[in-house]
DNA sequence: AACCCTTAGATTGTCGACAATAGTCTGATA
DNA sequence: TATCAGACTATTGTCGACAATCTAAGGGTT
């Protein structure tokens, strides 16, 4: 899809380290339910791999805040709740904005360009099915501002943390969110603020967008009491 | 000193538990410098474990960014350079600035007495020897208003990873920082905002705040080109 | 019948040994 | 002398086994 979920490594590449990235999708896109246990046995044997190796994955998954362990007694995924979602949104209001701030300033003019000939694309994609646009559209959008940050930290805690915390929630509380066409404009004023270098609109603009989804969000909570399929 | 060193856990503490927070301590004020290499063989005959353990506590570090792995290579910490820091000011000021907005909407009636009291307490230090306020207090300080944002991802990113990361920073490249005084009259500031409940202004004024202190290093970064121990 | 203690089973935590890979040194050849 | 091939050493990656801990079942007591 898109290269968040595999990161570019020149590294090479150890078992554990397959794993956890099977793990982790296997969770992130509902394979393993919300609240289940994570026996390593059970485990080992499923993914043909060591004990050890199973470890070492829930260790990072644990990193990741994708899976709780309790000492002697065992690892489960997360529970999942639309109050969780909520605080998640809220860190990627702050964190985004941010990226938004210093992605005007810092972006080369090549990144800017593809940023729109990306949205052109999207263009199109809205016209004709408004169903592209949904998610792999907006994370693309999203994932070239933060690499435009060029603040390491910044895109290592959204790339590597925060977004597949996002969507294994949108996953599994099955929030496939509407607000495609709107959102859309948004991006553009976003885009043309980076492009104008105005780091103080940029900002503003992006938390706004971020914000938007969240009382979206919000507003599903107070309608319907508890959708999650936990 | 606080409360950041050893989180509030009730579960049980493992062996791997203690070794990862004996390494970090020890890399984080320097005991271990700064880009050396983790070997795991010396490192399991001097915490006397074994070297299971050592791979736990070092995959934890890895995932705080405190420690670089290459699979099949070994694991160093991670490489100071002011560049650095300043990326992680930038985060810090997207992070707190709304740490200190979530706080002014949720923090409890007690929660901001005790931020109160916690300042008057300061007030005094500052009159008689400017240098407790240093370290400590403002460490203190900045705890309890993520504590009061009440948004636990917020919490976790903030205590568990980025304040270590910043300590490290500023205790290897030697950044004893003076700002002592004005930065206790801003902390007065970020209070005041809270205790009316303006999350808007309070926000504000912790960005600025960071924002100070980061300006603070990048003149130093300017003035002096390398100061880095390493 | 309710409660507590004991015991058995299962799961996690820890360890030492083996396998695989990276880096180094030697030595032969052009 | 410079360079490349190959073996050797040291370090990391992976594994299965043992130890420690939690959970549940069973029996006994009040």
């Amino acid at each position: 899809m898109n290269s968040i979920i595999s990161p570019l490594l020149t590294t090479a590449i150890t078992a554990a380290d397959k794993t956890f990235y099977t793990l982790r999708t296997d969770i992130v896109e509902g394979r393993i339910a919300a609240g289940s246990k994570l026996s390593e046995a059970e485990l080992s044997t499923k993914y043909g791999v060591s004990r050890a190796i199973i470890r070492e994955a829930i260790s990072r998954l644990v990193s990741c805040h994708i899976v709780e362990r309790k000492a002697n007694i065992g690892a489960r995924v997360v529970a999942l709740s639309l109050e969780g979602l909520i605080e998640l949104y809220q860190v990627r209001e702050s964190l985004e904005g941010m990226a938004a701030r210093l992605a005007a300033q810092n972006m080369t003019a090549e990144q800017i360009t593809e940023l729109n000939a990306l949205l052109n694309q999207h263009a199109a994609s809205v016209k004709d099915s408004q169903s592209y646009y949904q998610e792999a559209g907006d994370v693309d959008f999203h994932y070239r501002i933060i690499i435009g940050s060029h603040n390491t930290q910044l895109i290592t805690l959204l790339t590597e943390g925060i977004y597949h915390l996002v969507r294994m929630y949108r996953v599994q509380l099955g929030m496939a969110g509407p607000r495609v066409t709107t959102a859309f404009a948004e991006h553009q004023h976003i885009a043309q603020a980076i492009a104008n270098r105005d780091a103080e609109l940029a900002e503003m603009l992006m938390r706004r967008h971020i914000t938007y989804s969240r009382q979206n969000i919000e507003h599903k909570l107070h309608s319907q009491p508890q959708k999650g399929s936990l």
